[in-house]
DNA sequence: GTTGTGACATCGC
DNA sequence: CGCGATGCCACAA
Protein backbone atom coordinates (compact mmCIF):
# COMPACT_ATOMS: atom_id res chain seq x y z
CA UNK A 1 0.00 0.00 0.00
CA UNK A 2 1.38 3.02 0.76
CA UNK A 3 5.07 3.29 0.13
CA UNK A 4 8.19 4.61 2.47
CA UNK A 5 10.98 3.38 1.12
CA UNK A 6 14.60 3.47 2.64
CA UNK A 7 15.72 6.01 5.61
CA UNK A 8 18.39 8.91 5.23
CA UNK A 9 21.85 7.64 6.41
CA UNK A 10 21.86 9.74 9.67
CA UNK A 11 18.01 9.40 10.14
CA UNK A 12 18.38 11.31 14.37
CA UNK A 13 20.24 14.17 11.91
CA UNK A 14 17.68 14.17 9.33
CA UNK A 15 14.97 14.81 11.84
CA UNK A 16 16.46 17.36 13.30
CA UNK A 17 16.89 19.25 9.81
CA UNK A 18 13.54 18.97 9.31
CA UNK A 19 11.96 19.71 12.29
CA UNK A 20 13.79 22.95 12.50
CA UNK A 21 12.17 23.94 8.80
CA UNK A 22 8.70 22.92 10.24
CA UNK A 23 9.16 25.04 13.14
CA UNK A 24 9.76 28.24 10.38
CA UNK A 25 6.31 27.79 8.73
CA UNK A 26 3.83 30.44 10.25
CA UNK A 27 0.77 29.81 11.75
CA UNK A 28 -2.04 30.26 9.16
CA UNK A 29 0.65 28.66 6.50
CA UNK A 30 0.65 25.47 5.32
CA UNK A 31 4.06 23.46 3.16
CA UNK A 32 4.08 20.11 1.36
CA UNK A 33 6.36 17.45 2.56
CA UNK A 34 8.31 17.86 -0.76
CA UNK A 35 8.58 21.72 -0.36
CA UNK A 36 10.02 20.89 3.24
CA UNK A 37 12.39 17.86 1.92
CA UNK A 38 13.47 20.63 -0.36
CA UNK A 39 14.14 22.94 2.16
CA UNK A 40 16.13 20.74 4.13
CA UNK A 41 19.59 20.49 3.16
CA UNK A 42 20.85 17.33 1.22
CA UNK A 43 22.42 15.19 3.14
CA UNK A 44 25.71 13.86 2.85
CA UNK A 45 26.54 10.59 0.57
CA UNK A 46 23.33 10.94 -0.96
CA UNK A 47 22.69 11.51 -4.52
CA UNK A 48 20.26 14.93 -5.13
CA UNK A 49 18.07 12.87 -7.83
CA UNK A 50 17.62 9.66 -5.16
CA UNK A 51 16.79 12.62 -2.97
CA UNK A 52 13.76 13.97 -4.76
CA UNK A 53 12.87 10.85 -5.15
CA UNK A 54 12.44 9.95 -1.22
CA UNK A 55 12.73 13.15 0.40
CA UNK A 56 9.34 13.82 1.19
CA UNK A 57 8.72 10.15 2.41
CA UNK A 58 12.01 10.87 4.46
CA UNK A 59 10.00 13.89 5.95
CA UNK A 60 7.15 11.85 6.59
CA UNK A 61 9.22 9.83 8.97
CA UNK A 62 10.38 12.45 10.75
CA UNK A 63 7.26 14.11 11.16
CA UNK A 64 6.05 10.73 12.56
CA UNK A 65 8.54 11.31 15.54
CA UNK A 66 8.22 14.75 15.48
CA UNK A 67 8.65 15.98 19.29
CA UNK A 68 6.21 19.05 21.14
CA UNK A 69 6.52 22.45 19.56
CA UNK A 70 6.91 21.51 16.32
CA UNK A 71 4.23 22.63 14.11
CA UNK A 72 3.87 19.03 12.20
CA UNK A 73 -0.14 19.72 11.79
CA UNK A 74 1.15 22.63 8.59
CA UNK A 75 3.06 19.89 7.14
CA UNK A 76 0.47 18.01 4.37
CA UNK A 77 0.70 16.27 0.91
CA UNK A 78 0.93 17.88 -2.23
CA UNK A 79 -2.41 17.70 -3.12
CA UNK A 80 -3.39 20.16 -0.15
CA UNK A 81 -4.66 17.59 1.53
CA UNK A 82 -3.99 15.76 5.09
CA UNK A 83 -2.31 12.69 4.58
CA UNK A 84 -3.20 11.02 8.02
CA UNK A 85 -6.01 8.82 8.39
CA UNK A 86 -8.37 8.13 11.69
CA UNK A 87 -8.98 10.51 14.63
CA UNK A 88 -5.07 12.43 13.74
CA UNK A 89 -6.86 13.40 10.90
CA UNK A 90 -9.06 15.65 12.47
CA UNK A 91 -6.62 16.57 15.12
CA UNK A 92 -5.05 17.87 12.51
CA UNK A 93 -7.64 19.80 10.57
CA UNK A 94 -8.84 21.25 14.10
CA UNK A 95 -5.65 22.58 14.96
CA UNK A 96 -5.42 24.05 11.06
CA UNK A 97 -8.85 25.74 11.07
CA UNK A 98 -8.21 27.62 14.53
CA UNK A 99 -5.11 28.76 12.75
CA UNK A 100 -7.45 30.13 10.14
CA UNK A 101 -7.03 27.31 7.43
CA UNK A 102 -9.78 26.67 5.57
CA UNK A 103 -10.92 23.28 4.06
CA UNK A 104 -12.65 23.20 1.46
CA UNK A 105 -15.45 20.68 0.51
CA UNK A 106 -13.36 17.99 0.08
CA UNK A 107 -11.17 18.30 3.18
CA UNK A 108 -8.54 20.24 0.88
CA UNK A 109 -7.09 23.02 1.35
CA UNK A 110 -5.97 25.74 -1.18
CA UNK A 111 -2.75 25.69 -1.28
CA UNK A 112 -2.49 29.09 -3.61
CA UNK A 113 -3.45 30.63 -0.79
CA UNK A 114 -1.65 29.11 2.08
CA UNK A 115 1.13 27.07 1.09
CA UNK A 116 4.32 28.52 2.89
CA UNK A 117 6.39 31.28 0.79
CA UNK A 118 10.36 30.63 2.67
CA UNK A 119 11.86 33.97 0.85
CA UNK A 120 9.10 36.19 2.18
CA UNK A 121 10.44 36.26 5.62
C1' DG B 1 15.24 -15.12 10.33
C1' DT B 2 10.63 -13.86 8.48
C1' DT B 3 6.46 -10.88 8.22
C1' DG B 4 4.14 -6.62 8.27
C1' DT B 5 3.91 -1.96 8.08
C1' DG B 6 5.01 2.78 6.59
C1' DA B 7 2.70 11.98 7.64
C1' DC B 8 4.27 10.89 -0.40
C1' DA B 9 4.76 12.17 -5.29
C1' DT B 10 3.61 11.29 -9.91
C1' DC B 11 1.26 9.36 -13.98
C1' DG B 12 -2.98 7.91 -16.23
C1' DC B 13 -7.97 7.73 -17.01
C1' DC C 1 -9.45 19.16 -12.78
C1' DG C 2 -10.23 15.11 -9.47
C1' DC C 3 -9.63 10.48 -8.03
C1' DG C 4 -7.34 5.93 -8.24
C1' DA C 5 -3.48 3.03 -8.90
C1' DT C 6 1.63 2.50 -8.73
C1' DG C 7 6.46 2.40 -6.91
C1' DC C 8 9.39 -1.53 -4.14
C1' DC C 9 13.10 -0.39 0.78
C1' DA C 10 14.27 -0.20 5.81
C1' DC C 11 13.18 -1.08 10.40
C1' DA C 12 10.47 -3.01 14.44
C1' DA C 13 8.20 -6.97 16.53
Amino acid sequence: MTPFFSSPPDLMEFKLKVWGVVKRIPPGNVATYGQVAALVQLPAGVAPQDYRAVGARWVGQAMAGSPPGVPWQRVINSQGKISLSGPSAETQRQLLEEEGVVFDGRGRVDLKKYQWQPHSS
